[in-house]
RNA sequence: GCUCGGAUGGUGGAAUUGGUAGACACGUUGGACUUAAAAUCCAAUGGCCAUUAUGGCCGUGCGGGUUCAAGUCCCGCUCCGAGUACCA
């Protein structure tokens, strides 16, 4: 009796003393939240100098799923880089907030009614339950929400800064629109060079003066860096929205499947397009992958060529082109305009109106994804016109085909078909002549595009020069004769900032006699309006146009109710919201200082941190994001607010964390599953499973399967002879739909964060897709208790204050090294193998010295910050690990007296020798060709030659 | 089509300037402890051949090349992934 006692209270003393990781994380991570160590600190608060450093994760948008292990992939190897860099005596800023306007929100509250800011406060508080589980070292207290009216405020707030602002190309800057209507009233416009519309007319200064105050204000919307344009967008009117290119399929709507038209609408749009150049060159200067500033390059679109006016004939108007191979100009054998060119209907002839008419009418009904996809028929139609060469005076037909795209160039192109294999496969559908201007080259199959190898034939002043300088010939001789001039092009459009939506900014902006006028900045936030439903209205106006308290009173400065609407002093206000990447691209800067309310940030903040020195995030954002948050802060340093041009130095896109979805397989036409060997030759139909209940052997829990859905209840099952049901496997995206998701709570609480934190990042390299598999995790686990256990000794902390062996130290010294490095090389896979060799090592060495067992719980803490808390509190020290300094490598303990020289004979290695490092190449040679395998090997013959290499190889070749 | 990645055991992956390929794990197999299981510990584990130990051959997607030496460099392909696309 009383030894059963004894051995329960053995047992129970066991588990206490045993690494209770439960116990442990919530421990540190309640004293974490109080105590509060990862603040970062402001310049003015610093006792002492300590350089900063910005670690930055893409704040996530709060779903209703949750988190599933992929998610804080990104956020653990940014933690460890950050708590590595506050041991290196850096004063860190870390925060985390959240992207939370939306369209799942919308949607949301669409079908339930529920306010968007609701839900989305449920969420947030979901996410951070989560996030604070895998022990983050965020600063919370810098937290910032987009849909937060102390935030939206500054985003409305940069708005109107666009709105006031215009771009000089002669400064390559934004200035404000008061310069710009100074520069009107002494010379008019014809000496601006302005970023602005493609149509602005000209005027003199007499002529602006003129003007009446609402015609001005029309052309100064022109000029400003947020502008409203007719833009096409895709309508549909049985939603009464607008659609993205991604929410058409087949030109009618995914949701509800309603048919969708391309439709003009006056919309918010920013003059991204000012910044093209600027936003290329910035590149140069960032720590980005080459693959990811590929993409932004490619999305800017760069090209250089020129310009062509061609005269129409029997009309005043002329075609403009934009082309790069002006060199080709005698090639021309058509002119081909879009569809929605606005010279079209003008220059059509009777006979061929009704055509091209029919023509228009097809184009219009075709997304310009559709467009783009059907790239193989070609189609098009003549339009009956003429236009003229400026060189040859020869008429060129023009025909309309919707290869050619409204939005970009001049919407019109010049057909070199013998250069140019659209343009080749367009006149060979359609019979139109194929003039080659290429010396001895063949088009007979198809078009020559390339530019490097060639001499031009052909073309009267430009025979026989090649591409480049009859490029250059070709320019000027255009301007000599006024037809053209050399111009770079952008495919960046400007981008659409409006959304007819509800759960997002509103816009600070009401209409006086149609055109926008600012809301004083000193009124924002303006507050989103209560609603009672978060659908467009009847009449098809956005979601806003429900809001009954929706009109600005300029008098009294507050919002009214529309009913006092009189557009004398109390005018309507703006009903669109801005988009999703409103807030997202600029809330770096607010963690700077995130409850500043007199600025985006106090301008001392701005300048203490500058910008994100390490910001981790998913590869989707390579050209939206990353662009707009660039153009954003390129404009901000314009007007002096930011003092850098670059928002994020230093980029890693971290991999997706895959899936491994399970499979049972029903035979086809029953509710008979078969087990995963036997399907071989049946015909069977897969179906996901979720994987919770599936174990590490691919065993199908079948209760629990059967009571998983409905349809399933009475499944048949055919087992293996062992009489289990095995499931198949494929790695897959992790999703919900899926049933592959993986909870990281669930983690935490069967092996803790700890282990968490270390095997995502033992799964492989950061940017790598990597599949989840749960059954691997042990591995780190056991490493987490040996590690544990170097600290006890049986069921007691023990660890000796005697100095430590010389091997022992090796294995200390060789591992910060290691680690040190492979942090800064974010590889964090391989410094995880590190720490287990390590520990393999020291527990080998029976290594319970504090002088090594000190050291490795700081070099460990980054990774596992929870367990390495408490070994350096058990180690006696009193204040928190995060302040403990990073060990020092010393090269000294890892000096080796001798190397293991692998001896290898024609190239293979055949055995190895020790041989002391000192030795000189002759030494060693004797060394071991004096050995008797040497001899073995060599069976008598004489090496031709050998190879010493002192200190890594010796080989022999004979 | 174009651009950028990638391909190494049964699996995830390692090999940082060309120098012992497969570190570290998972999995598998065998063993110890236990009444038993779990946990833990020990051993083996790229393939093939051979064995008393010692060994031998093959091997980093495929085909060539450079080199004393190639997963690594060069040339030509194949396949896979991501992004992008009628951009004139």
């Amino acid at each position: 009796m009383l030894l059963l006692q004894l051995l329960k209270y053995k047992r129970f003393i066991r588990i206490i003393m045993q690494y209770n990781f439960n116990a442990i994380e919530a421990k540190w991570q309640k004293k974490w939240a109080k105590q509060k160590p990862f603040q970062a600190k402001q310049p003015a608060e610093l006792t002492e100098q300590k350089p900063p450093f910005y670690v930055l994760d893409m704040f996530p948008y709060p779903s209703g799923a949750g988190l599933h292990v992929g998610h804080p992939l990104g956020y653990i190897a940014s933690d460890i880089y950050a708590r590595y860099k506050r041991h290196k005596g850096f004063n860190v800023l870390h925060p985390q907030g959240y992207d939370s306007f939306g369209l799942p929100a919308e949607q949301y509250a669409i079908q339930t009614g529920q306010h968007p800011a609701k839900t989305t406060e449920v969420n947030i508080k979901r996410y951070r339950e989560q996030l604070d589980k895998i022990g983050f070292s965020f600063d919370w207290s810098r937290e910032v929400r987009t849909s937060n009216p102390d935030y939206y405020r500054w985003t409305q707030w940069i708005f109107i800064q666009l709105f006031e602002s215009w771009y000089n190309q002669e400064t390559d800057k934004a200035e404000p629109i008061s310069n710009l209507i100074q520069l009107f009233e002494k010379h008019g416009n014809i000496q601006v060079n302005a970023a602005s519309d493609e149509d602005v007319e000209t005027f003199s200064a007499e002529v602006w003066s003129a003007f009446s105050d609402h015609k001005k204000e029309a052309i100064l919307l022109q000029y400003r860096l947020t502008y409203l344009a007719e833009t096409e967008v895709n309508w549909c009117p049985a939603l009464g929205t607008v659609l993205a290119n991604d929410e058409i399929v087949n030109g009618i709507s995914e949701r509800g499947g309603h048919p969708v038209v391309r439709k003009k609408m006056k919309q918010w749009s920013m003059r991204i397009s000012a910044y093209a150049e600027r936003l290329l060159q910035g590149l140069e200067n960032l720590d980005w992958t080459e693959s990811l500033k590929e993409s932004q390059r490619n999305w800017i679109g760069k090209s250089v060529g020129a310009q062509l006016r061609f005269k129409i004939e029997n009309f005043e108007s002329f075609i403009e082109v934009f082309t790069t191979r002006p060199d080709t100009i005698f090639g021309v054998s058509f002119m081909t305009l879009a569809p929605e060119h606005e010279l079209v209907a003008k220059i059509t002839t009777p006979e061929q109106k009704e055509q091209v008419e029919a023509y228009i009418k097809a184009a219009s009904l075709k997304s310009e994804r559709d467009r783009m996809a059907d790239v193989k028929s070609i189609t098009g139609v003549f339009t009956g016109a003429y236009a003229e060469h400026p060189f040859t005076k020869e008429p060129i037909p023009i025909w309309i085909g919707d290869y050619v795209l409204a939005g970009y160039g001049t919407g019109a192109v010049m057909a070199v078909p013998c250069g140019d294999q659209r343009d080749y496969d367009f006149a060979k559908y359609f019979n139109i002549p194929i003039p080659n201007v290429f010396k001895d080259v063949d088009i007979s199959e198809k078009a020559h595009a390339d530019k490097d190898h060639t001499i031009i034939a052909n073309s009267d002043f430009l025979n026989g020069l090649n591409a480049k300088e009859a490029i250059a010939k070709a320019i000027e001789k255009l301007e000599k004769i006024s037809a053209g001039t050399g111009k770079t092009n952008y495919r960046l459009r400007d981008a659409v900032f409006s959304r007819q939506r509800y759960w997002g900014e509103p816009f600070p902006v009401y209409y006086v006699d149609g055109l926008p006028k600012m809301i004083n900045e000193k009124h924002l936030p303006l507050q989103l309006p209560e609603i009672n439903e978060y659908l467009p209205t009847e009449d098809g106006a956005p979601p806003l146009g429900r809001a009954d308290f929706w009109a600005w009173d300029t008098k009294n400065n507050k919002v009214v109710d529309n009913k006092l609407i009189d557009h004398k002093t109390i005018f309507p206000l703006e009903l669109n919201t801005m988009p999703g990447w409103a807030g997202s691209s600029w809330y770096m800067f607010r963690y700077m200082d995130a409850h500043n309310n007199s600025g985006i940030a106090l301008s001392e903040a701005l300048q203490y941190w500058k910008n994100v020195d390490l910001y981790i995030g998913g590869s989707e954002h390579a050209t939206g994001h990353l662009l707009y948050s660039r153009f954003w802060t390129k404009f901000l340093n314009d007007l002096d607010v930011l003092p850098v041009e670059e928002p994020f130095k230093k980029l890693i896109n971290q991999g997706m964390i895959l899936g491994e979805s399970a499979f049972v397989h029903r035979l086809k036409d029953s509710n008979t599953f078969i087990t995963a060997d036997l399907i071989e030759g049946k015909e069977t139909q897969p179906i996901h499973t979720d994987v919770s209940l599936v174990n590490f052997s691919n065993e199908l829990d079948i209760e629990g399967f059967k009571n998983w859905r409905p349809e399933f209840q009475d499944a048949k099952f055919i087992t293996d002879e062992n009489g289990k049901y095995i499931v198949s496997r494929e790695v897959e995206k992790m999703s919900k739909s899926k049933y592959n998701v993986v909870n990281p709570d669930d983690i935490c609480e069967d092996f803790g964060a700890d282990t968490l934190r270390m095997y995502e990042m033992f799964l492989g390299p950061l940017e790598q897709a990597k599949p989840w598999n749960t059954a691997g995790i042990t591995g780190v686990h056991n490493f987490l208790k040996k590690l544990w256990k170097l600290y006890h000794n049986g069921d007691k902390f023990e660890v000796s204050g005697q100095s430590a062996s010389k091997e022992s130290l090796k294995t200390l010294h060789k591992t910060i090294k290691k680690v040190t490095e492979d942090i800064e090389n974010f590889s964090f896979n391989t410094s995880v193998s590190t720490f287990m060799i390590c520990v393999n090592e020291l527990t080998q060495q029976k290594c319970n010295s504090k002088e090594i067992l000190g050291p490795l719980a700081v070099l460990i803490s980054p990774y596992a910050p929870h367990i390495a808390e408490e070994l350096w509190e058990k180690l006696g020290n009193e204040n928190g690990i995060s302040e403990a300094n990073y060990p020092v490598y010393e090269e000294k303990y890892l000096k080796e007296d001798n190397k293991t020289y692998p001896i290898s004979f024609n190239g293979k290695m055949r055995f190895t020798l020790d041989l002391s490092l000192d030795l000189s190449k002759d030494e060693i040679e004797n060394a071991v060709m004096q050995d008797e395998r040497t001899q073995k090997q060599l069976e008598g013959r004489t090496p031709k030659k050998v190879i010493v290499v002192p200190g890594k190889i010796v080989n022999i070749v004979g």
